[in-house]
DNA sequence: ATTATCTATAGATCTATAGATAATGC
DNA sequence: ATTATCTATAGATCTATAGATAATGC
């Protein structure tokens, strides 16, 4: 009780931690504070001095739930290619979007694929979240094609980006089944081959690696 | 009170489609049952002559909202065809998906793209009527690409239909904005031409239209 | 006589607030 | 002395149930 060796800040942080995670995982509406809070072993009516009300825990954990899927996916199109000369790793970023194991961690994925949903159902503030982070990732996208596309990469951003998010949607609303391991292969593979965008950088044969169903 | 002219059957049916349009518009967790019977001008205590319990009448609004999106994209995939010789309207399906009033209609527009979010956080019988639902959305498309891409037009339509709820769920999630219509236009005209898809179709003129933002 | 709808309420849950408790820092 | 956390509760809202009321059909 009182004050344990946890400053106020870093209560405050693991709560937006928390938050963000259970959000992605179970809708902005999904959890109620004292659940969150019995998340962290503590007690429901400590929550209001760390904030002014749930609205602006919302606000923290989209905010850090959007930019720490912003930043995995410039890790995974810029880190990933390095030291073999290229300069982005689109199908490597492919492969990890499109994949099993982010369907079934929402907690731990995309906040975009995971809540973009739920924004027309909130607030301006909470849409113009989202499209802040959106402009960033269709920027980083827009950056990872091949060069000789260059010309038109915004669109070609902008129409990868959705078939991304729609994919992974798609795959998480029929549960898993056939149809959602064969949604995520097909546009994943289809997302790799098309246009020949890839073709320098990934071997054939992995871009055809079987996935069990 | 007691008995309207307005039959036991016609009641129910009135709630499912009341049902159906609020959960797609507020998500399905968005509106109470006393407010739905509000929207009929009845008390809340009646709801239960009707169904045995919300998710009896979640299962009846799903599958009605469900099966008209269904219905809709046939027709305009197909019915929007007739009489020039052509099997279906890709193109003009698209456009009508692909739209601001599309956009700002999620009432009376697609159940998937305005409900595949909420589904993952729900009962695996209401991610099954996804599924049977965009497994005959799948085929309906498949049918309507042009004869030549046959071949893997499953793919094909697995990856168009990714696209589509993808887009429209993204420009919704951004709220009205410049980039919200950006991505509409933008995936409507490279999903019409892609490919060449449907060149024969429709004039390049008509494809291009401007949208004004 | 039947029964769709209404009135009233139980029980659960949710956000938010008020005041008590106790661990830390000065 | 300060304040993070806890205990307790107010007030709102939600699903569900019980019994009353009144319009329809036989």
């Amino acid at each position: 009780m009182g004050y344990s060796k946890a400053s106020k800040a870093n209560t405050h942080a693991r709560l937006v931690e928390a938050a963000a995670a259970r959000f992605k995982e179970r809708g902005i509406d999904g959890i109620s504070l004292a659940d969150l809070m019995k998340e962290l072993k503590l007690t429901h009516g400590g929550f209001y001095r760390h904030f002014d009300s749930r609205d602006e825990l919302v606000a923290e954990a989209l905010a850090l739930a959007l930019a720490r899927s912003g930043e995995t996916m410039r890790e995974r199109l810029f880190d990933g290619a390095k030291g073999d000369g290229t300069q982005s790793d689109l199908a490597g970023f492919i492969d990890f979007y499109l994949n099993e194991a982010h369907r079934d961690g929402r907690a731990g994925g995309c906040a975009v694929a995971a809540l973009a949903g739920d924004a027309p159902r909130k607030s301006v503030q909470v849409q113009a979240q989202f499209r802040e982070q959106i402009e960033r990732n269709i920027a980083a996208l827009s950056e990872a094609l091949p060069p000789n596309t260059a010309a038109d990469s915004r669109e070609q951003a902008l129409v990868m980006l959705s078939t991304l998010y729609g994919a992974l949607t798609m795959a998480r609303a029929v549960g898993d089944s056939p149809l959602s391991r064969e949604v995520l292969r097909t546009v994943r593979k289809r997302l790799t081959d098309a246009g020949g965008l890839n073709k320098k950088r990934r071997p054939r044969k992995k871009e055809l690696a079987p996935i069990r169903d």
